[in-house]
DNA sequence: TATTTATCCGAGTAAAACAGTAGGACGTTG
DNA sequence: CAACGTCCTACTGTTTTACTCGGATAAATA
C-alpha cells in the first residue's frame, strides 16, 4: 500500500466535498481554494475517483461533484487505492519464488501481513467519521453565496507547489536517539 | 513511515545475519550472493545499520558484521527507520497550522493514527521471530567453507536491478472490482 | 445560437527519491 | 606488504510525484 500526499489530497478533498455536498454538487474550483490544491490536479484525482464510483458529476453552470454514496459506506482504504493505483503487489509476484531455492522470500510473510494491517486500519475508517470529526472541531460549513458573480472578485490564493514525495509516513524521531 | 524496497532488503540482510553469524562474522560479499542484493548497495545500508547501532563490523581478514545486540532485542521497526531515515515527518510540522485557521489538518489525526498502528506492529515483530520462522520452514544453514579460496572460483550469479520505488506495499487488488 | 460554466482528457515537465555504481581510502590479518 | 573487508563520498539512470498546459465536451443560461 503506497502512501503519498496523493493518497491524503484525494482523503482531504474527499472530507470537504462531504461536508458541503448538503448543497448541491461542489465544484473543485470550490475546493481547490479552500484546501489549497490545486485544480488541475484535483481534477487527475476525481477522474479516478469518479471511474472507482466513490463521486458521480454533473456538468455544466452549477454542476460538481457529489458523492455516489452515503458517507457511512465509503471507506479511507477505498479513497486511496483509487487515486494511488497498484502497480504489481509484492514485487516477487505473490506465490513466485524470490530466490532460486524453491521457497517464498524470507520477507514475505511480514509485509503482507502489514499490509493487511494497514488495509483493516483504512478499512475501518468511513469518510463519514472522518466529516464528524470536522463538525466536533467546530468548523464552519458557510452557504455558498446566492451571487455566484461574487466569486470572480475574490483573491484567489495561489496554491504552493509542494514537491515532497512518500514524506507522510516517515516514522519521525520515534526511535532517533535523544 | 516510508516503505520501500530499501527497507525490505535491509530487513532480509538481518535475517540473513542472524541466522549465520553464530559462525564468527558474516561478510556483506556473503550476503550479498545469497540474498542477490548488490554489494556496494549492501555497504551503504550497513553504514546506517551500524551508525544505528543494530550491527558491529569487524575489519580486515576474517572480519564482517556481527548483530549488536541479542535478536530477540531488535525489532522490524528498528531496521527500517536506520535505513530509511524520515525526511519531515507530517509534512504540515506537526503542530502548525495546514491551512491558516487555527487548527491542524483535516486528516491529521488519520494518518498519525496509522503511522502509530504501523510502528506497534513493526516493533511487535523482533527479528529473532524472523529468524525462527526460517529455521522452521527447514532452511539449512550450510558451515561456511573452511577453505575459504573455494569461494573465488563459485561462479557469481549477478544481481538483477530492480527498479520499482514503493511498489513493497501496493494495495493490490483488494478493492478492484472483478 | 452564443457564451459561460464546469467537467473531461492527454500530454508534458521539474524535482525528488529510489536503486543502485564507481572509485578509492582505511584498517586488519597473515 | 599484500589480500581482505569495511568505510565513505560522489555520481548516475530510472521512476514516481506533483503538478501545469491546452484543449475537448457537455449543460445551463442569456
Amino acid at each position: 500500500m503506497r502512501l503519498t500526499t496523493k493518497g491524503r489530497f484525494a482523503v482531504t478533498a474527499m472530507i470537504d466535498l462531504g461536508l458541503r455536498q448538503s448543497g448541491g454538487p461542489v465544484t473543485l474550483a470550490a475546493i481547490s481554494q479552500r484546501q489549497q490544491i490545486s485544480l488541475s490536479y484535483l481534477e487527475q484525482l476525481f477522474g479516478k475517483l469518479r471511474r472507482n464510483e466513490l463521486v458521480e458529476s454533473t456538468r455544466g453552470p452549477g454542476g460538481g461533484y457529489t458523492l455516489a454514496r452515503k458517507a457511512s459506506d465509503i471507506t479511507v482504504a477505498e479513497i486511496i487505492v483509487s487515486v494511488d493505483e497498484p502497480i504489481d503487489a509484492t514485487q516477487c509476484g505473490g506465490k513466485e519464488n524470490c530466490l532460486g531455492e524453491g521457497s517464498r522470500c524470507m520477507t514475505h510473510d511480514l509485509w503482507a501481513t502489514l499490509n493487511q494491517r494497514m488495509v483493516d486500519f483504512l478499512t475501518s475508517v468511513t469518510l463519514q467519521k472522518l466529516v464528524d470529526d470536522q463538525l466536533a472541531k467546530g468548523l464552519l460549513v458557510e452557504e455558498a453565496p446566492s451571487l455566484k458573480r461574487a466569486i470572480s472578485a475574490m483573491p484567489v490564493s495561489q496554491p504552493i507547489r509542494i514537491n515532497a514525495p512518500n514524506s507522510v509516513f516517515a516514522l519521525g524521531n520515534a526511535f532517533s536517539k535523544a
